[in-house]
DNA sequence: GCCTATTTATGAGCGTACTCATTTTTATGA
DNA sequence: TCATAAAAATGAGTACGCTCATAAATAGGC
């Protein structure tokens, strides 16, 4: 019974009228999806500041104080994007079973430039927002933790990879620092991503794969016994 | 004579009164200055959302609006701190002739922590601003330009460190991906840096110290030649 | 169904960064 | 020395993100 109340979204009791307190938690919930579909939409179109919380409420048909019971800020709002992409990024790798075998430079090539391009109609907003969410904010903020989930959850992804990548002796056994590695590799191919004028970015795509086989490589002939 | 328009404080003749339009000149470098001083020891003291436009103004002794005919906007004026931070940096290297034939991995341990330990006074500034500095912003802005030739200054500078250990056999030939591996290394340490809740942040300068080896150490055992 | 407590929605109001029409200061040429 | 043009300073005004006192909606007990 106490366990519920680790649970995000309480299991609804069949018993009583419409499920008890399940219209009110719906109805929360549907708001919520309805400001974050509004906000993504205008952020995709504007960018982050060309995009006014005004917009934002008329769009998703709410009040503009009511946008603010469910995001403390307009940038935590945001941060809530990120969520949604690791998600969709770690349910896509776990359903592309034709990766679990590839070679890891050709794994990460393909994780990252999955999400390269889940990002990629967004830009302009993504220049304003990325590194944010990658900086520590108020202790007081609720996204500071939830920031802070997001971040152990992605590197768990990538330790997951890296892990298997040593056990089949496809690099040496680099432990923790790997997947920090992982991670901040990707922010400096986004940074490299931003600037690249590019048709369709094929700077970046070329960068991506060459100094993935070269770190591969690297890594092979040095070891790491050192 | 046509040179003149390229340079930027152009030389006052010595005939005329007061030097002639050179009294202008010389009041809007000191104002610029005063609103730059006022604006950093207030960043320090209270953070960059912790202070407003007024506040600085006041302490400049100008009007509101007057602040921003020297700055576009208050993230512009911010990002002015890394011009003095990089010049400072360039300069100190300079004058430090000890360090000139230090190993390389000494020679970075000392460049970024001399970096750190500039931008100590300013944590909560830094964690607001640093990243922000790197991404592009609207190609109108004037300061688009300047910090991508503070970029480019800085990247400058690590490059011929990077050339002088290659020709002293420190590590093999890596060409201009080695300078933009430094910065994106300085990124991470930054980021570690903010988050690190250690006495004198020493778990950073304890990570510095680690990687900075082991990535020499890789280099010079796994070569380039690929 | 009805009363009460709790949760959610509302929009006027606040302080902010920033703009712009106007005033003040400075440079120049006669 | 004065008249005129150019540059710089000014501060009231604007749109914004966000707060908060109040109103509406919902849940639970009777």
């Amino acid at each position: 019974m106490s366990v519920l109340i680790f649970m995000k979204q309480p299991a609804n009791e069949k018993k009583g009228k419409a499920a008890s307190k399940g219209k009110r938690n719906l109805n929360k919930e549907r708001t919520k999806e309805k400001i974050l579909a509004a906000a993504l939409e205008l952020f995709r179109e504007h960018g982050l500041e060309g995009t006014t919380t005004k917009q934002i409420s008329r769009k998703a048909g709410i009040a503009e104080g009511t946008l603010f019971n469910y995001f403390k800020t307009k940038e935590d709002l945001a941060l809530f994007f990120f969520q949604k992409e690791t998600n969709d990024l770690i349910r896509w790798y776990g359903q592309s079973a034709r990766l679990h075998d590839a070679p890891l430079p050709e794994k990460l090539f393909a994780i990252i430039h999955r999400q390269l391009e889940y990002i990629a109609p967004y830009e302009e907003f993504i220049g304003a927002v990325f590194f944010r969410s990658l900086q520590p904010r108020s202790k007081l903020s609720p996204l500071s933790l939830e920031s802070q989930e997001l971040r152990l959850k992605y590197l768990r992804f990538v330790s997951d990879i890296l892990a298997q990548a040593e056990e089949k002796k496809e690099i040496p056994p680099i432990g923790e620092l790997g997947a920090y590695a992982v991670g901040l590799f990707y922010m400096g191919i986004v940074t490299h991503w931003l600037h690249d004028p590019s048709e369709g970015k094929q700077k970046t795509l070329a960068l991506l794969d060459r100094s993935l086989n070269l770190a591969t490589n690297v890594l092979k002939k040095g070891g790491w016994d050192w």
